[in-house]
DNA sequence: TGCACACATGTCATATCTGACATACAGTAC
DNA sequence: GTACTGTATGTCAGATATGACATGTGTGCA
């Protein structure tokens, strides 16, 4: 899919949010992939809060160093639920998770 | 697995929060499982605000009403990602998604 | 230069999830 | 009683996600 490839490549960088405007995209495939790409996000904010590698992070949650790399960069081929997972394992309390979707919502209230 | 069957009582009933206290739960597979309940409760509340059937909603989501019924029911073999899309399918947005997970965290902030 | 570390990306066997189906049960109407 | 609607629960073949592995890229350092 180039979908993802196009959108990863916005949300690696700064600008997230217009990225269906462009592309098929259904308003709720939309918002999966936001929800997906900020959980994504955080997760490489909080890995790197702990100041641990990948690998490293990868042993914590009985993952391989690939497979963290995917989460972090969005890849289709992870869920949503590694993902929150990982973050959980990460120290990260519900309330972060929510404080994290919360973020992936550029639209309206 | 009794596990959840056990937390799915009690969180079908009332009564969440408490679940990992008698049972040797990780806080992580805790925080794992009170997410997945509070989105399940939010879907049906969802579903039962729109005036559907588990049916009505199954074909909606190109899913089947036994489906649906365990994704209400928090059952361990639905992923949060199936229940995240059934809730955006219902019109849900990401900040409703991350208000319902707020409220699973009885725990402190 | 070479070497080590951190990360990205592709592939693949297997584990897990999914939709579909069957069936059971409760409630309602007739 | 029967019939119908809505929901719960178990099973299973096929679909998808997963961990592991190989390999490539960039960076820093001696």
């Amino acid at each position: 899919m180039q979908v993802t490839k196009r959108v990863k490549l916005e949300a690696a960088g700064w600008k997230v949010g217009s990225a269906d405007e462009f592309l098929g995209l259904t308003p709720e495939e939309s918002a999966y992939i936001q929800m997906k790409l900020a959980l994504s996000h955080t997760l490489r904010q909080r890995r790197l809060n702990n100041k641990l590698s990948q690998f490293e992070l990868a042993k914590m949650v009985h993952s391989s160093q690939s497979r963290i790399a995917k989460m972090e960069a969005g890849d289709p081929s992870v869920s949503i639920d590694l993902i929150m997972k990982s973050l959980l394992a990460l120290g990260a309390s519900p309330k972060d998770v929510a404080r994290a979707i919360s973020t992936s919502a550029p639209q309206a209230v």
